[in-house]
DNA sequence: AAGGGACCTA
């Protein structure tokens, strides 16, 4: 076959299913292979070159072509891997060496086409010819979009760049990474080099300020924004503020900007219901999701996806089951995992556990993500085997779980009380050196150990920790509370402080309700009237029912009856119920029987409340009272229950 | 001519 004039290797056509026609020759696909893997291309975005029917760049479009300076890396090897000999004098390109303004025109197509080895070989050719000077901006722009953030960085400061675009796509990347801190570093320090930031500078820099909630900082770039005029005709900058806002949780100023902007689209829109979405304004996100609509726009994949969100956190099955349809109708779950995370998650939220998981079952893609809503809806909804069994399902699949599926199934090991299980978890969250750099895991491991009993090894977890967060003592102190070891419980509180750290309302539960089960009236008395005046936390229901308990179980019917009448809230059917079962255990009948009288109005139908007064009357010797179904209203069924109590 | 905006799991 003749080699042709550029040494360019064409696509003309498919001859048989699994050959290719070039202009070079015949290409087979490689056996049982229905695609050939974009190598070149980030994982992130998991593209695929389909050889059949077309020969084209499934995202750019762009025609293909093997052995040119602008051919992805992974093209020119493909040849290679099918068998294929490299014939190194076809690559005439080579010959003709580019200057500086082909080789910027080179780079331009790796970033494009983020193909990275390729880039890094043209740098090593750029260095070789001594064009570096020339081609560093645009050297700096290809890392940054190929993910090479510090070879990027490397070189922008190398030769302190005057080129905004660089700069931009630098900080651009950072943002995009998630690396809002770096992106900020990056900002201050190209205007201290004397460049001056414009709207596509500032539409990334807004997104690392939203990423690490500098609102602050989002203002003044809003401010500054607003000043030099830039918000008329960019709906990009006017999202980018909206977004950053709403990702600082400062929504009311999100809705502002939205609402002040000259247009908007489906993108701007989905920027603030993401942000009602993210901070539990379930409702609001989706008033505005109907909104949107009612303006005539249509929601994509990316609306889809924050919606579910929002109607899982309202338990909205049937709004949720609606999208669920719409989403279908147009195919969107075929090219779209995070959509279909999004559904299971949606679904596992209601409760429709067998939905979430059919919907599961159906994805074409499964990623550690959509394993991990699944398996946190079990976890949620108290199917802890099934958790399990689910994870289990996953790593035999060979794929990793991350600190989320982790967090999950140590909830589901701490409801079993599976601690072999559990422990074996911890060791595994260890191999991987997870401990220690994410509180909610740590919390977790601690929570899951504590909810076993296994009160030292949760003891020992929290003391390896170098950070603790107030949840992690929490899940502790609970954990003391829960088996009654009031000292220990106390030790965890006054050491939490020394870190200073504030104990919150639900520390002072468990702690009030440690000391009612240990007995410990003064200490508990102490604590409630520490939580208002040492503390500035309003004591809640749940604290007033664990002094009525701590009251009562000791014998202090008056005092508990003094917290119920001094509670800043209603009575309720807990307090009652409370003091009803301290009278009965103290044989104290006249209050009993006003407790008992409370306690049925909440709920006629009260067995418990019933079964206790009958209780009280006979343990005090007054049979008569207790069997009297006329004073205690009990109906046929109550009265048999009590029958075997007298 | 290049650099820019929204989604899912605790």
């Amino acid at each position: 076959m003749m080699a042709g004039t550029h040494g360019q290797l064409w696509y003309l056509g498919m001859m048989e299913e699994n050959k290719l026609k070039t202009s070079e020759g015949t290409l087979e696909k490689a056996r049982n292979s229905e695609e050939w893997r974009c190598q070149g291309l980030s994982t992130q975005r998991s593209c695929h070159f389909m050889a059949f029917p077309s020969f084209e760049h499934v995202i750019t479009m762009d025609s293909l072509c093997f052995d040119s300076w602008f051919t992805p890396s992974w093209l020119d090897e493909e040849p290679a891997r099918n068998g294929f000999a490299q014939d190194g004098n076809r690559c005439n390109d080579h010959a003709l060496p580019p200057d500086a303004t082909a080789f910027v025109t080179i780079l331009r197509n790796c970033a494009k086409n983020k193909d990275l080895r390729k880039g890094t070989k043209v740098h090593d050719d750029i260095t070789k010819m001594g064009l570096l000077e020339k081609c560093s901006d645009a050297l700096v722009t290809m890392y940054a979009k190929c993910g090479a953030l510090s070879k990027a960085k490397e070189l922008l400061e190398l030769h302190i760049s005057r080129n905004l675009f660089s700069w931009t796509a630098l900080i651009s990347a950072y943002a995009q990474q998630g690396l809002g801190k770096e992106a900020v570093d990056c900002f201050e320090k190209m205007q201290r080099a004397g460049l001056s930031p414009d709207a596509v500078t500032f539409t990334s820099i807004l997104k690392a300020y939203g990423s690490i909630g500098a609102a602050d900082k989002g203002e003044r770039v809003h401010d500054e924004v607003v000043h030099q005029g830039l918000l008329e005709n960019d709906v990009m900058l006017g999202t980018a503020l909206v977004d950053m806002y709403a990702k600082c949780g400062a929504l009311a100023k999100a809705r502002q900007v939205f609402q002040n902007l000259s247009s908007r689209n489906v993108i701007t829109w989905s920027a603030l219901i993401t942000g009602y979405a993210q901070q539990g304004e379930a409702v609001q996100a989706y008033a505005c999701y109907e909104q949107m609509q009612s303006e005539g726009l249509f929601p994509d994949a990316k609306t889809y996806a924050c919606i579910l969100k929002a109607c899982g956190d309202m338990g909205a099955k049937d709004k949720g089951e609606c999208i669920h349809n719409e989403i279908s109708r147009q195919g969107l779950l075929a090219n779209d995992f995070v959509l279909g995370t999004a559904l299971v998650d949606m679904y596992a939220k209601c409760g429709v556990l067998v939905k979430a998981q059919q919907v599961f079952e159906n994805l074409p893609h499964r990623d550690v993500t959509s394993w991990s809503a699944l398996i946190e809806g079990y976890a949620q909804h108290g199917q802890g085997e099934q958790a399990l069994k689910t994870f289990e399902q996953m790593q035999g699949g060979g794929l990793a779980p991350n600190e989320v599926t982790f967090t999950s199934i140590l909830k589901a090991c701490g409801a079993l009380g599976a601690v072999a299980k559990g422990k074996q978890i911890h060791d595994e969250i260890a191999r991987q050196g997870l401990l220690g750099s994410n509180f909610l895991l740590d919390t977790a491991l601690v929570d899951m150990y504590a909810k076993c009993g296994a009160l030292a090894q949760a003891q020992k977890v929290l003391d390896e920790l170098l950070l603790r967060d107030i949840s992690t003592w929490s899940a502790l102190i609970m954990g003391y509370a829960q088996q009654g070891q009031c000292e220990q419980a106390v030790t965890c509180l006054e050491q939490m402080q020394q870190e200073g750290l504030f104990p919150d309302a639900v520390i002072f539960s468990s702690l009030l309700n440690a000391c009612s089960h240990s007995g410990r009236v003064h200490d508990g008395h102490l604590y409630f009237t520490l939580l208002s005046k040492k503390y500035g936390i309003k004591p809640d229901l749940e604290h007033y029912a664990c002094m009525v308990d701590l009251f009562g179980r000791s014998g202090h019917i008056d005092k508990a009856v003094g917290v119920i009448q001094g509670m800043p809230f209603s009575d309720n059917l807990e307090v009652w119920s409370i003091l009803l079962g301290a009278c009965r255990k103290w044989g104290d009948v006249n209050v009993g029987r006003w407790a008992f009288e409370h306690a049925i109005q909440f709920d006629r139908e009260n067995t418990a409340a019933y079964l206790l007064m009958a209780d009280l009357y006979a343990a005090v010797g007054m049979h008569n009272d207790a069997k009297s179904n006329q004073a205690l209203r009990m109906d046929n069924e109550g009265l048999k229950m009590l029958e075997v109590v007298v």
